[in-house]
DNA sequence: GTATGCTATGGTAGCGATACCAATAATATA
DNA sequence: TATATTATTGGTATCGCTACCATAGCATAC
């Protein structure tokens, strides 16, 4: 079938040993006979069986990241990092989309596992996760999780300082005269959104703004989310003059459904949220956003990973916060009138 | 260390192949005999291991995607497609991200191959992965190719329309009154640089509009590398009255250098492009393109390369051309003053 | 009663590589 | 010349699982 290690030691009048030798290294080799099985390599268009090498060594190489949502472009940037400090690593990445199924999630970390993957990269679905997330360490896998925690997992974290993100984005709306804002967040199950939230009431407490449970709207965090939450907002009386939304698609669907009511961003109301969209500003500087650094979240827990992999620390869990930094643009809008 | 299918058997009482049974669909055993292995399976916490699976199996159940950059939004959503096919079927997925380095593009390729991947979906870096490109067949595993043809590479491909998408975007700007279109289009080594500047071309040529060789600039497929191209189309004497970039990226560098010289879209230029932002315009609609089902194209060519593998089909190679849909909004402009 | 066929299970031999130890050859030292 | 030392190479077992064939047990058929 496929040129085998075995093949090659035939051809070039050596134990499969020696050839074996050769590839790793080829430190204990004659000079000669390793150029020999060079060019037998060569020739026979050998390429090394990865997978049989992963069984008798008990490491794979290849390291597993798990996101709620590939094309999220926070995930994917996430990805991108992890991907490219792994490379430099020598491992692989096997990517899994969970879709924000738990069911899909706990099935894929399983096969992970059976795949004999050295490290696992999670962005949880939510605190439901917690369930299948002991399942790594119960089988030594390092595990670190990305962007969202789960109480009671302990491991590293890589995340972004969500509540004093959110308090820096309401005080931004505040010192610009607004009174009452409100807030669309994801579901409380996911601990961005409840330390946004958490940030956000901090801030309005602090600011002495309306503190009123009404304006603090729960939605599915997408564009389409967006734009239910929103409607919801535009219901509420009187109607806040500002609206701090849990991430930057929420943000979309919210500006779409205003679009539709013939409302204006900023003019009729002031808009924020968390996440840049990076394309989108600058083709038009327009979503004042506390933007983080994506990828820095991928390359960050990445190093974690591979660092436990190594073994290079014991240390217990480490957490890792990153700091948003906030750009101001158009759609927090001048002062309120 | 960790427990394997011989502990389980000897804990059940019975042989490793029965257990090897029961894990495998579980036909040929005896209800009550199955019910015990799965409950000491449980008890052991047991997960059958893949890698060893495969070994003897000769297949790994994974397949691996190779792009250009995973934080492009095109390659992104053609990846969100082709995971979500690959688990439908029961495939991994291994991501493999070349940033357009060659070199990196071949080490990869070796690399799955190496890893006994079963099919590998490529969005080439250029033709010049053709030398690379020949390798995967070689080793009797199945390729297509997405997005990007490579002229000698007999395989499955998924495209666009790009010729004709460039023609009705040339079109368009032409029926709105330009006469002098410059296009900025990428490396002349990639099919879909080739293609659109083919489209824009022939459009020119049909259209009866200007057609001077100086109106083609190329450059980076990237954000700056549209900031670069732009600053060369705005040498041009006379000044296009329109620019065509051969993606969304570069419009968005287009745009940019635009603005730092304090022109406007569409007022001073009119400007169309490959792809859209889908975050961004529904943000804002501005501008106007040729939008491509970017997770059709990974979804269809999953499926091409499931069935290769499971040898569903010998036919020759086929070739999937998905049409794109113009929109227009703001950027191409009204008519011309 | 022997033959035939079916179900349920076990035994053996790999898959392709590496770990570990042994053996040989080459060289240095006494 | 004999012995110690090193450099190079080979042999065997094994990683965890499955393919393949064999076997035992029992029912049905003639």
């Amino acid at each position: 079938m496929s040129v085998t290690l075995r093949d090659v030691a035939e051809q070039a009048g050596v134990s499969p040993m020696t050839v074996s030798r050769v590839i790793n290294g080829g430190t204990g080799v004659n000079a000669k006979t390793r150029e020999r099985v060079k060019k037998v390599i060569g020739e026979l268009g050998y390429l090394p069986n990865t997978i049989a090498r992963s069984l008798s060594h008990h490491t794979s190489g290849t390291l597993a990241m798990l996101v709620p949502d590939v094309a999220n472009p926070f995930f994917m940037l996430n990805l991108r990092g992890v991907e490219s400090v792994a490379r430099q690593h020598g491992y692989r990445v096997m990517l899994c989309n969970t879709e924000s199924d738990l069911t899909l999630e706990d099935a894929y970390i399983q096969d992970m596992l059976a795949h004999q993957i050295d490290g696992l990269v999670i962005a949880p679905t939510s605190d439901h996760s917690r369930r299948h997330l002991r399942l790594p360490q119960q089988h030594n896998v390092p595990l670190v999780l990305i962007d969202r925690t789960v109480e009671g997992i302990e491991c590293d974290v890589v995340l972004g300082d969500n509540i004093g993100g959110a308090q820096q984005l309401i005080e931004h709306l505040i010192t610009a005269g607004h009174r009452r804002i409100a807030m669309i967040c994801g579901p409380l199950d996911v601990s961005t959104s409840r330390d946004r939230l958490q940030g956000y009431r901090q801030a309005i407490a602090a600011g002495g703004a309306e503190d009123d449970p009404q304006l603090v709207i729960e939605g599915q965090v997408n564009v389409p989310g967006g734009c239910v939450a929103m409607q919801q907002v535009l219901l509420l009386d009187p109607r806040p003059t500002a609206v701090f939304t849990v991430n930057n698609l929420v943000a979309v669907g919210a500006v779409q459904t205003m679009r539709e009511r013939g409302l204006e961003v900023p003019r009729d109301m002031a808009l924020v949220c968390f996440d840049d969209i990076e394309l989108a500003s600058q083709l038009l500087p327009f979503l004042t956003v506390m933007a983080q650094p994506a990828e820095t979240f991928g390359t960050i827990a990445a190093q974690l990973l591979i660092e436990r992999i190594a073994g290079r620390t014991t240390e217990r869990p480490r957490r890792v916060v990153l700091t948003p930094e906030m750009v101001v643009r158009v759609s927090s809008g001048g002062r309120v009138r």
